[in-house]
DNA sequence: CTGAAAGCGCTTACAG
DNA sequence: CTGAAAGCGCTTACAG
């Protein structure tokens, strides 16, 4: 084999290298762990031979001696909003900074077990669950988990029993947004798609209620829905369904809140196809500060979920619980949300 | 242990389970695989231990008997868009079905070669890489990958040397956006976005020219951009850039092709908001075919990637590759595109 | 400073 | 029909 090869030869175990190196697994396996006490020549020729070959350790031999993993399973629902997708590129990112690395699986609803074995098989190090899941199901899954005593961490998917949750205060975010509505006069408010069985629903109707309580105004008579009438497929029609519904009302509210920034736009469009202006005739909020927020005219209000923050505070929950024995007591974290006040809110037409 | 306990040990290797239901490991093995010949009462004992203990073998020491891996390692652009995670979404659930296991990891520009490594420490089956990607980056790594006999498929990165690639038919597509736009009678061209080095635009640009000259008029005289004039940030924002400079031109082209939806819907928006009107006074189309097309008025034509075929045939390609050795031609399939004709696009104004 | 040997958790010839 | 033993690719006491 002369030095100028331009063809090293494809290594697949350590018994393969040293033997192309000339000395023996253990010396080998020293000098890729960094160890001291080593000849300096040997891990010249070491190093330079890894160069040459491309040689990687086996993950699967080194996991079967190491036992701990440093592997983090995360799971996602398989309906992907950006928000969600901005949270896993970024969690991974944050991982990959701290030397773990994160092994993405779309979670199906009806093969949640067998996506879980998985990861158990492999015996990751944790488990983190990004978006909205099955409650029962994802709670199940919960369960195995901890009898196998492998940490997890649930982002968004509030109200699970017995879950490590970080999720977005969802009730302060809806109080500031009413408050915010109810500053400018707004006194009658529609609601687009905040309704279902949802604890996060749940959550974001709480707050919009206390926020009115708050104003000595009664919840059950400045409150309206029309998501019962429609059928929701795909959000932005869902809001445009709901958009047309309140037009037909005799008095219709002057301000309204959104599930999402799709729905509301949806809404938006068809308030205007109406004839109707934003911010002058009705104001409009959104959920979620996405890009769509931008492409609207007037440019639409929202809630931004902080997702950085979220992210943050996730990992380092993660890394917190990766040493420690699995806790009995659930844990769960707050976000701050951070309302982004943008031209479909203004002054309620007198 | 009686019948009735709640509680069964976490068991963690075959030797503890083994050692639960009372056989050999051998015996237990054996069970777990399906084999033939033996005795029913063992086969219910040792399927009985499993329901209660929820065991799974351990995947590193089965992959390291078995050689052969049914994990395929997906990377993912980090920039995600819609039509990526529909991708890999899809991907994921086919190899589902079929028995493999799909591990995403998103490949950030800096760390591709880290993130390589760490699939190939995996010892993965095949990798599929989705979305845009630094192109002589992604030659080295599929160089490594040839070198290591890993077979690989590249989604929608056209142009890489050596790739097996998998990517719509852009020339088609822009072709029949194009003679589309003809036969409505528009004879003047704006371009939206469509510049830069990417191979996919060099395609879209030459599906343009292509049509032009099958109808004996040149390129060079009827099609404009003003991409140069702005910088890109965000789609949207883009867009209603190019939007005001087209309007700031003498002699305004009457239709006009997007790079993508997002910045067809600022540029459109933008147009409408200077008082022309879609489709009487121009016309305007965009791509990839998302929601945003339907939350326009009117609602915007655009190109249809077909992402469930692209990923039937990325599926098949990867099963065809999986048994065989490393082919060294390298294989490109193209995917028809599906242009979807909506109300934005209308007859030229005389 | 370096090497031979044991062991991680599996499966599969090889005996019985 | 079932069990003891070897071996997959690593690392780390244990000798030397």
């Amino acid at each position: 084999l002369t030095k100028t090869s331009r063809k090293p030869p494809v290594i697949r175990s350590t018994a393969e290298f040293a033997a192309y190196v000339g000395l023996s697994r253990s010396t080998v396996s020293r000098v890729l762990n960094g160890q001291s006490g080593l000849r300096a020549k040997n891990i010249q020729r070491v190093r330079a031979a890894l160069e040459e070959t491309g040689f990687t350790l086996n993950a699967h031999a080194l996991h079967l001696r190491g036992k701990r993993s440093t592997v983090i399973g995360v799971c996602m629902e398989n309906f992907l909003t950006p928000t969600a997708v901005m949270k896993v590129s970024l969690l991974q990112q944050q991982l990959r900074e701290r030397g773990l690395t994160a092994l993405i699986e779309v979670l199906e609803p009806q093969a949640s077990r067998k996506t879980l074995q998985h990861f158990l098989s492999l015996r990751v190090g944790a488990i983190v669950f990004i978006g909205h899941f099955e409650s029962e199901d994802l709670a199940e899954r919960i369960d195995d988990l901890n009898r196998h005593g492998i940490p997890h961490l649930v982002i968004d998917a509030v109200g699970v029993d017995r879950a490590n949750t970080i999720s977005l205060d969802r009730v302060k975010a809806m109080a500031e947004v009413t408050t915010h509505l109810l500053k400018l006069g707004h006194r009658q408010f529609g609601l687009l798609g905040i309704s279902g069985a949802f604890q996060t629903v749940n959550d974001r109707v709480r707050g919009i209620h206390q926020a009115l309580r708050r104003h000595g105004l009664d919840p059950a008579k400045c409150v309206h829905s029309r998501d019962h009438l429609h059928t929701r497929k795909n959000h932005f029609e869902f809001g445009s369904q709901l958009g047309q519904s309140f037009c037909q009302l005799p008095h219709m509210p002057t301000a309204f809140m959104a599930v999402n920034d799709d729905t509301a736009v949806g809404a938006l469009l068809e308030f205007q196809a109406t004839g109707l202006r934003v911010p002058d005739d009705l104001s409009i909020v959104g959920f979620n500060n996405q890009n769509i927020c931008l492409m609207t005219r007037p440019q639409l209000s929202s809630v931004d979920q902080q997702i950085e923050r979220t992210v943050d505070v996730a990992v380092s929950t993660l890394l917190e619980q990766l040493g420690e024995p699995v806790r009995r007591q659930k844990m769960t974290r707050q976000i701050e949300p951070l309302f982004v006040v943008r031209g479909s809110t203004g002054p309620a037409k007198r």
